[in-house]
DNA sequence: GCGGATCAC
DNA sequence: TATGGTGATCCGC
């Protein structure tokens, strides 16, 4: 059990070596989307093919770009990891082994194999119902969705390649003679409530995870009927094709979670069973890709896979000295009881919903007026929601998407438990006011010089999203929630709601957070890692790279930079007024009449102490003397931006010549550029900066 | 408590 | 032309 840090790096280093060499000949191998991960079906697809597709299709576009961003992101952390690998001294490994066998060993004392567990998943189940519909689709390539997006695709559909969550265009360029059926809930719901009347006669107290899938305890029915499960998942599947006229899989273990991962191996219209037999199991998972274990996607693989070289459940323990020095417990006691084959197998009680949403895409708009509106339609639906189901919450939050696909959230916790779509639409507002373009902000008033400007220009939308939590009659207490679970529990017991349709099963992979473990402390006695914050060290560049776009045809998206006098305690105060500044969008902001370009025009003139800009006559620039008439407000703010943006872009200047004196090299690209944020760790000596003349230059 | 990220379906 | 909606969890502030 015992690793060697360097077989480690050369597995991982041979891991990168491969895709690289024909990198430049292909670049649609590096474009990782999840439409090419092994689907039921999809074993004969050309997949070079598929990916050639996907990637010609997409590149160019925001979406592609922002997934390259983010692809960027990991591999930086994968980077970060792998040299914290390498710096693990040898003693460090020593003691991570230790921790990591004791773990083993009490996880491998939980074990419990007195359950038997049945996953059952409908084939293609939204394609198969409507089929059944429509016999007329039958043999032909189909999906249902739209151009967009598709829910899910036929068989015949995915030999092309044609899979659920792939934009229809895409699959139409895949298979031209595809035929999209849009999506029919009410269908669905009355074939799935079909389905689950077959379930119950197995497990009344069946687990649902959604429309077509269901977790069965049948240890009952096989231990009365002095059955195999192998007959029970037979019959069962018979009686939902009598009941419907649907095929559906099966798969058979001592846990949810194996049983989840059989279900899908002889899919469609077939079954797998694990039976409770230890060595079975760990034979099982011995060559099981990581991959296929309900909580591990795409990131996560890629990360375990490009680090520490693990590609199957088994290397999982053959690398648990590493797991248990680089992630938290939680998370390490998820990934030693996957290489373990444990999983959940309590019978869970109900569970309530902890949250409720409504959100929406459009096409991209910087009309508040029209932003405004969708936010207004957006309160009245989450009301109805929540009306329907009798709920009040007092955590309203909005969700942003920009049109290059950037994600934002913002959050306010109210005294009182909200429902209407008044007072939705109340806060809400205030949220969404904190957010549009608001000129110039300048922050670090105590030091002399010019410490950060965050100059946030023009946004444009795509998605408005609203969320409500913190219900009335919700437990508070994370002490008391009985919920709660120990890392014990996690593995023999659980809480998942059952019969619940609209609540996906998530709970096989529920991590526990427990704040000081004798983990930690051991940990923190080496004074070598922070095992609770792996990827800590590019978190930072990850905020940062984001800061950096800059988007010239679109208009500017966001540009954010920082300067400072190079001092790590400097940063310290930095960091805090960056962390409150965009605090401030959320609290003060709400408090704040609309208009509070004034307020931050006013800091900024009491800071710099120079002339503001003025429209002569009402009409033109005091500046420049480019004319605008009054009624072009958003010109008029975004004009008024670039002269704020450009007399910081001065003082900034010349304060960088005075106090900065070192610069970081490798900037050549956006990838490799950093500099401080507030997530950022304060121990490295020197930061990157990037001069704001950069977010100017003419392109 | 907030915000970003990840994941599943 | 064009890459969803809902809900949950974790981590680090």
């Amino acid at each position: 059990m015992i690793v060697k840090g360097a077989r480690v790096l050369d597995g991982s280093a041979n891991a990168m070596m491969k895709g690289k060499g024909t990198e430049d000949d292909r670049p649609w191998q590096s474009y990782h989307t999840v439409y090419t991960t092994a689907k039921a079906g999809m074993e004969l697809v050309d997949k070079e093919k598929v990916q050639r597709v996907v990637y010609e299709m997409s590149k160019g576009s925001k979406y592609f770009q922002n997934e390259e961003r983010k692809e960027a992101f990991i591999k930086q952390k994968i980077d970060n990891l792998r040299i914290q690998c390498a710096n693990l001294t040898q003693e460090d490994l020593a003691h991570y082994q230790k921790v990591a066998d004791r773990r083993i060993v009490e996880l491998e004392a939980s074990r419990d194999l007195s359950r038997i567990w049945l996953h059952v998943d409908m084939d293609a189940f939204y394609a198969a119902v409507e089929t059944l519909s429509n016999p007329t689709l039958k043999g032909k390539p189909m999906a249902v969705g739209s151009m967009s997006m598709l829910s899910t695709a036929n068989y015949e559909a995915r030999k092309f390649g044609v899979r659920a969550a792939m934009p229809g265009f895409i699959a139409r360029k895949l298979c031209p003679e595809l035929i999209f059926v849009p999506t029919d809930f009410k269908k669905y719901t009355y074939y799935s409530d079909l389905t689950r009347k077959v379930f119950g006669r197995y497990d009344p107290n069946f687990i649902a995870g959604s429309l077509d899938e269901a977790y069965l305890d049948i240890t009952e029915v096989c231990r009365e009927r002095n059955v195999k499960s192998e007959e029970i998942a037979q019959e069962l599947r018979a009686g939902v094709y009598e009941e419907t006229g649907l095929t559906c899989s099966a798969g058979v273990a001592p846990n949810r979670l194996l049983a989840k991962v059989c279900s899908d191996i002889n899919k469609p219209n077939g079954q797998y069973v694990l039976p409770n037999d230890r060595m079975a199991v760990m034979t099982f998972v011995s060559s099981l890709p990581i991959r296929k274990i309900g909580g591990i996607g795409k990131v996560t693989e890629h990360i375990l896979k490009g680090v520490f070289g693990i590609n199957t459940c088994e290397q999982m323990l053959e690398k648990s000295s590493y797991i248990c020095a680089f992630f938290s417990q939680s998370t390490a006691d998820f990934f030693c009881s996957v290489g373990l084959g444990l999983g959940q197998t309590d019978s869970p009680q109900v569970r309530f919903r902890k949250s409720i949403s409504s959100e929406r895409t459009f096409s991209a708009t910087k009309d508040e007026v029209l932003l405004h509106k969708k936010l207004e339609e957006l309160a009245e639906m989450l009301s109805a929601d929540m009306q329907k189901e009798g709920l009040s919450g007092r955590t309203l939050t909005l969700k942003l998407k920009t049109a290059s696909f950037e994600v934002r959230t913002r959050a306010v916790t109210l005294q009182k438990y909200i429902s209407s779509s008044e007072d939705i639409l109340k806060h809400a507002k205030k949220l969404l006011q904190a957010e549009l373009p608001i000129s110039v902000r300048l922050i670090d008033y105590e030091s002399s010089h010019l410490c950060l400007i965050c100059a946030s220009i023009t946004n444009i939308f795509i998605l408005l999203g609203l969320r409500v939590s913190q219900f009335n009659g919700d437990k508070c207490s994370a002490k008391s929630d009985p919920t709660q679970k120990t890392i014990t529990n996690f593995i023999t017991s659980g809480d998942v709601n059952r019969n619940c349709s609209s609540f996906p099963d998530v709970a096989d992979h529920d991590f526990v957070s427990n704040a000081e473990t004798d983990m930690s402390i051991d940990s923190r006695q080496t004074g070598q890692l922070d095992w609770r914050d792996p990827f800590d060290g590019n978190y930072l560049s990850d905020v940062d790279y984001q800061s950096c776009t800059v988007q010239k045809s679109d208009g500017v998206e966001e540009v954010q930079t920082s300067s400072n006098d190079a001092t790590s305690s400097h940063y310290s105060g930095l960091t805090e007024v960056l962390g409150s500044t965009s605090y401030l969008g959320q609290v003060e902001g709400i408090n704040v009449k609309n208009g509070s370009n004034l307020l931050e025009d006013e800091r900024l003139d009491s800071c710099c102490q120079e002339k503001t800009m003025l429209w002569l006559n009402d009409y033109k620039c005091s500046l420049c003397g480019i004319e605008l008439p009054p009624s072009f407000v958003e010109e008029r703010l975004e004009h008024s931006d670039f002269h704020l943006a450009e007399k910081l872009q001065k003082e900034e200047s010349s304060i960088h010549q005075k106090s900065v004196p070192s610069q970081s090299k490798g900037q050549k690209d956006g990838v490799t550029r950093q500099s401080k944020s507030k997530k950022q760790k304060l121990s490295q000596k020197e930061g990157s900066y990037t001069p704001i003349d950069y977010f100017f230059v003419k392109k």
